[in-house]
DNA sequence: ACAAAAGTGTTGACTTTACACCCATGA
DNA sequence: TCATGGGTGTAAAGTCAACACTTTTGT
């Protein structure tokens, strides 16, 4: 807090970009290849290093659109995880690394594909970010159906009953039962119930309601 | 995570030092008055800026014996909070600050006496870390009996029913029924009930319950 | 004995979980 | 009309809050 006694330390933004896919039921994260030097061609979070007197949200914003080439408009919400402090896990020195999580909506993607891969089946990846991911998991399941801003991100503005069975069971590991989840979501305020049925699915089925986050 | 193009960020380490006081059944934060330029003599939680490569455990603990003169010894156990990105919070220029808390134990506190507030009563205090303070109050009402470390880093090693009501009391706004918590902690792996009963209280009543951490 | 404060047992309300049954759709 | 899968109602199980009552101390 006083006069920098010792050379500061560099803090890097790693985000975990996540996505829900409605027709493989997934939870998608977004990964890209390194292009630069240490682990280059690896595949490993998008981070930044963060600037001098940048947000944390303005470098998440970064990290996405400059790493995984999603279009600005696509994020739809942010917010901080964890803050990781192994000094050996970055090659090149001692590096902070602050892992925020940030929903991307599918309906505004751009042509330029990066990688997505299945949060339940994640490849090894570059530094630590194995790590980060593992421990940010259970964190990302206990924000479902109590932050707001995380679980309207994932799942859009509108979305199924189906679908919220889906995110569920990947974050949390378990399916609940889909009345037991309607009840859930019907005292969520700010989350209603329509009248509409989605289209229903290709092997028959009753066609699932329709959820939407009015405020 | 690539090649620094600007300047990178300050980072600073405050902490929530926080320790239990059984005379005045109160919850006490650690603060001290700042020494040097900005804010000079106000109060202010204790802070350092992170050394390159250091871990954000060693920099509180070299915050809390440094700026509130506490015996390393006398630190129980410390855990993250939250950062705070804003970058107006230092007149200095913009650092990023991480929460974190740290629990002391008054047993082994040297003489020299720090500042210590009770947590219900924090005076205003220096940069942003009024709000530093009450955005984490939350963060340490959720800990409670859920994070043994936080818990027993606070309580001590042994300590009675009426002590963990203090506590209770002070962090989550309501007093529980000494009965009901007492089935709460019964739950906590780790913790077991003695048959030993504390020194009775200066007004009379039954002396409570000692309770003690095992593992 | 009385007041104070902690501990015990129990009850009712509420929440969570589970499941049997009903409905809507595609094949 | 059958298989598929979501929706409804309900009942059992579990959790939590409240309180009457008992126990142990100081005065």
């Amino acid at each position: 807090m006083d006069a920098p006694r010792i050379e500061s330390t560099l803090v890097s933004v790693d985000v975990l970009a996540l996505r829900f896919d409605p027709a493989t039921r997934a939870v998608l994260l977004g990964v890209a290849p390194r292009a630069l030097d240490p682990f280059a061609g690896e595949l490993a979070l998008p981070g930044v290093l963060l600037g001098r007197g940048e947000r944390l949200r303005d470098a998440t914003r970064r990290a996405v659109t400059g790493k995984l080439g999603v279009a600005e408009e696509a994020m739809t919400a942010t917010g901080q995880l964890a803050t990781f402090d192994e000094p050996s896990r970055d090659p090149r020195g001692p590096t902070l690394s602050i892992a925020l999580w940030a929903t991307v909506d599918p309906a505004h993607l751009g042509g330029a594909g990066p990688t997505w891969v299945p949060l339940t089946a994640v490849p090894p990846l570059a530094f630590d970010h194995d790590r980060i991911v593992a421990d940010c998991r259970p964190l990302l399941a206990d924000r479902l159906w109590r932050d707001t801003a995380f679980t309207s991100g994932l799942l859009g503005r509108e979305f199924t009953t189906a679908q919220a069975l889906d995110v569920t069971e990947v974050l949390t590991g378990d399916r609940p039962y889909p009345a037991n989840l309607g009840r859930t979501m019907d005292r969520i305020p700010g989350l209603e119930r329509t009248e509409q049925h989605a289209a229903s699915l290709p092997k028959g089925g009753r066609p699932p309601l329709v959820w939407r986050w009015v405020s």
